[in-house]
DNA sequence: TCTATTGATACCTGGAGGGCATCGTGTTTA
DNA sequence: TAAACACGATGCCCTCCAGGTATCAATAGA
């Protein structure tokens, strides 16, 4: 088989048509040039170059050849290009995976911040709870995630990307929607409560208990993701923990209430990656972040 | 730059994800499959294979250049394949002089039987005289020529394609049609003349005059192109000498006379090349020929 | 803690590639 | 017509790089 230097020097006798100003132009003598050129007709099994002393010639062999020649170096030199772009985080692909949660809190706008300052990243996103996304990310099947704590720090590093406070989702006309102040614990003592999966949506289920002494027999339900708790306060089946941000789903037949005031009751989402395979994307992604939350 | 060899093995590298493995398909030892992939590394300024001394994982980066390093690779090997095609004489552009009397004579013929026995050469037709023709082999402006003797047999290769006697085109109603037998010179006396141009149509002008003593007198018009003398012959003007095969252009208001039958009566078309130039697609155009000349 | 695995490194050797000098041949010049 | 010239090919030498062997270093598993 050729060498590219072959191709190069191929591509400059064709152009030249006179080994000597071609040699010059590829910083080498006449004699070795020659040799290359022989080399690469015996290896190419065909005669491309007809030369004697005093004409040099393309055969029509060596035409047909010339352009494919001229397509393998525009090949080989923008080979790297690429590469090079992706290193920088400036191209690329982005599995990113969320709870469903996150879909109506931070999504929105770090998706729209991240087209901003990286448009030649593409995003793949994939809606998973916090334990799949962590068994994602060791496997190598997404490259951030959108996640509850806590991780395991030597494996995954992690940012938080945004704290609120857990509410009260109720049916609307709930008498606790004429209280005038914030539910507290006593409050809901005869209230039908819809909570958390103690194992699937474990960080919701230990954060609500840690906030309010729940009364277990005032458990009706016990779902695992928030929009179907809301779903089931709008239908009237009982009251329900969410995170603030369930406002923005303005479901009709729902109120949010908020719960009295705690320094427990803080709802994080992180943004978590494998420390070992840090996707360059992924850079950019978090100065979205860094801009996003100086902006805030 | 990269070589060929230093992208090959990081083909093999990416697609066993084992240096061991990779090394033994490239058929050579682990340790300068190390070093190539280092180099390549290096020259493209990014780090392609994550590697310990436990995982080889393909960074983003070099998930990207895999792709482009395939094309690379592909190009690179079909790159010959076009040029040898066309030095065996399957594919490539044959670039064919014609004059308009062989247009009507061989050409047509000889273009069907080319395109049965090489299908993929792509044929360029460009009219000319034969003196046109001549230089045009010269300046390797075409491939081959179908002309009329003589060559010059240093420079350039022939093969008769085609002989054929001169006839006399004649008005249609003159009184020669009315003869019963061949015309003879005699016959000629009195008869309007449409000849050929002395220089420019020199092949016909020494043949006709060779065969056919003219009265200058009786020489109404001079003219190159056959098929001018034909449409001048339809307007009455005169008698013209034309090759047999002008009857196939079957022009109304003329008719086609035999000529006393003489051994050098014979019109002859060759087709022509450049000894030095032999395009290889030419052979399969001889090759075509041979066959319809034993078909004949 | 010992062993097996695996990529990296050190060192050596053979061959490929480049440079210089020169040849062979065809063209131009005196 | 002979000498000078132009240009690609060839011979020879030298350097450097790719590949091989042996070994190291780090890690996982027993």
């Amino acid at each position: 088989m050729f060498t590219l230097d072959q191709v190069r020097s191929f591509v400059a006798v064709a152009e030249e048509l006179h080994f000597g100003r071609a040699a010059e132009r590829l910083n080498m003598t006449q004699p070795p040039l020659s040799r290359q050129i022989q080399k690469l007709e015996k290896s190419v099994g065909v005669k491309l170059v007809e030369r004697d002393n005093r004409r040099v010639a393309l055969t029509p062999a060596g035409t047909a050849f010339l352009e494919q020649a001229r397509k393998v170096l525009i090949t080989a030199e923008q080979a790297p290009q690429a590469a090079r772009r992706i290193a920088r985080g400036q191209a690329g692909v982005l599995r990113i995976g969320f709870t469903a949660a996150s879909g109506f809190s931070v999504l929105g706008q770090l998706l729209a911040d991240l087209a901003e300052t990286a448009p030649e990243v593409d995003v793949d996103l994939r809606e998973m709870v916090t334990s799949e996304q962590i068994a994602a990310l060791s496997k190598d099947e997404i490259d951030v995630g959108l996640a509850r704590p806590p991780f395991d720090s030597d494996l995954f590093d992690s940012r938080l990307l945004h704290a609120e406070p857990l509410e009260l989702a109720v049916p609307a006309g709930h008498r606790l929607t004429e209280l005038g102040r914030p539910v507290a614990a006593k409050d809901l003592k005869n209230v039908p409560l819809i909570m958390h999966h103690p194992s699937k949506a474990r960080y919701f289920y230990d954060l609500s208990i840690r906030n309010v002494p729940i009364h277990h027999g005032n458990v009706v339900h016990t779902v695992s993701q928030i929009l179907t708790m809301i779903s089931l306060v709008a239908a009237g089946r009982g009251a329900a923990f969410v995170p603030a941000s369930a406002r923005k789903l303005g479901i009709d037949g729902v109120e949010h209430l908020s719960l009295e005031a705690s320094p427990d009751n803080v709802v994080e989402l992180h943004a978590v990656w494998n420390r070992q395979r840090f996707n360059p994307a992924l850079r950019r992604l978090l100065t979205a972040l860094e801009r996003d939350a100086s902006g805030t």
